[in-house]
DNA sequence: GCCAACAATATTGTTGACAATATCAAGGCG
DNA sequence: CGCCTTGATATTGTCAACAATATTGTTGGC
């Protein structure tokens, strides 16, 4: 029925809501009933989220949602870390009075929520946290990159949110990195950005 | 007539020759033709092309190579730039005794093909250096973003090459990266791939 | 009861035809 | 003469049917 694009936001949303669970196979029929649509576009959708790195394809075999192991859950958020870093870096180069303020009032609204024990605002803010400084960067090509990754890591994300102690050890990382970034010291930014995603890393070998 | 998914790698290839020039038209039929290929197959050649970041799909219109000007270019570069630094801080911590004699070889023939003037050598010599380090770092994530990135740099890559007076001051940055490498020592290996790839920038720029 | 060969089914891969849309050319009107 | 309308052509978008391949189930032999 949708002739749009939809198929794959649609599916892609899906993906990262969990309703598919790893190596779980994505049969094309299956889906194009599920979504009211034709195999045809969900096989387009498919393609595109192969590239994205979400699902993979076994010639004759079909789709699945790929597995992503600790190792390369650790790769990515390397990767992550200096793209991000650069992020952080360019952030606290362009960012303006009102960006600044609004960033530091992230930062108390942290704080708050950590001071609380409230872990779900917490993560909220930290998607928004890292989501504003994407903006105020407006480096599109880190940014598509960061999304990319991101995708493929959200169940590993969800897990990470639940190591709990976390918080009260990254409010004050984030605080660092928005110190910088309202300092407009470039440098600063970015080590505090990479101080912090290394300790997310440190995080993941622990989960294993 | 070629069942295989060759056709994709037929026509990167194609583009990556420089056989078509920026914002050019890719016709399917015309390009099934050419490649002895169905439409089917050059229509997903296309897609995967797409997500490569080498070709636009305009809806209804079709697909044309993407120009990318400079302003794109410096952002590809200034990611590279960092990814690039975590394949050399990665290598400095893996490289055996064999990879990094292999390393000194190559510097030692790029001083030499600097102090010839031999350009073509160089240059080669150059991909050989940062490829080495890529199978050396043996950063899965990392290789890919970097591969993606060269794929859409292709124009700009040669239009560098051709800067005159680049190699001689090039070639002492690449000499101070592989002497970090070859030391082990991470940071600076880090340090040297970003001042290099950062004095790529300036050369980008100043070519507009 | 277990294994191999083979048939039946399910699923993906491909094709050619057709529909939808855009591009271009020519003619008519102001 | 310029410009809009209209028709002709080129090109992409979609579909449904078919082919190729993999998976599952079944039968027969031992």
């Amino acid at each position: 029925m949708a002739g749009d694009g939809t198929v794959y936001e649609e599916l892609k949303a899906a993906i990262l809501r969990g309703d598919f669970s790893p190596r779980q196979r994505l049969v094309e029929v299956e889906l194009s009933e599920d979504f009211g649509a034709s195999r045809f576009q969900v096989r387009r959708a498919l393609h595109t989220l192969e590239s994205d790195g979400i699902v993979e394809h076994l010639p004759n075999k079909g789709a699945r949602i790929r597995e992503i192991g600790i190792d390369e859950a650790v790769e990515i958020t390397e990767v992550r870390m200096v793209v991000e870093g650069l992020v952080a870096a360019r952030a606290a180069e362009r960012v303006s009075d009102e960006q600044a303020e609004a960033l530091l009032d992230v930062g108390r609204r942290m704080r708050a929520a950590v001071e609380v024990g409230d872990v779900g605002t917490y993560s909220e803010l930290n998607g928004v946290l890292h989501s504003s400084l994407r903006d105020i960067a407006q480096h599109h090509k880190a940014n598509g990159i960061i999304a990319r990754l991101h995708g493929q890591m959200v169940r590993h994300q969800f897990a990470l949110s639940r190591v709990p102690g976390r918080p009260s050890v990254s409010v004050v990382q984030h605080e660092n990195i928005i110190a910088a970034v309202v300092a407009r010291d470039p440098m600063a930014a970015e080590a505090a950005m990479r101080a912090h995603i290394s300790s997310v890393i440190e995080a993941l070998r622990a989960i294993a």
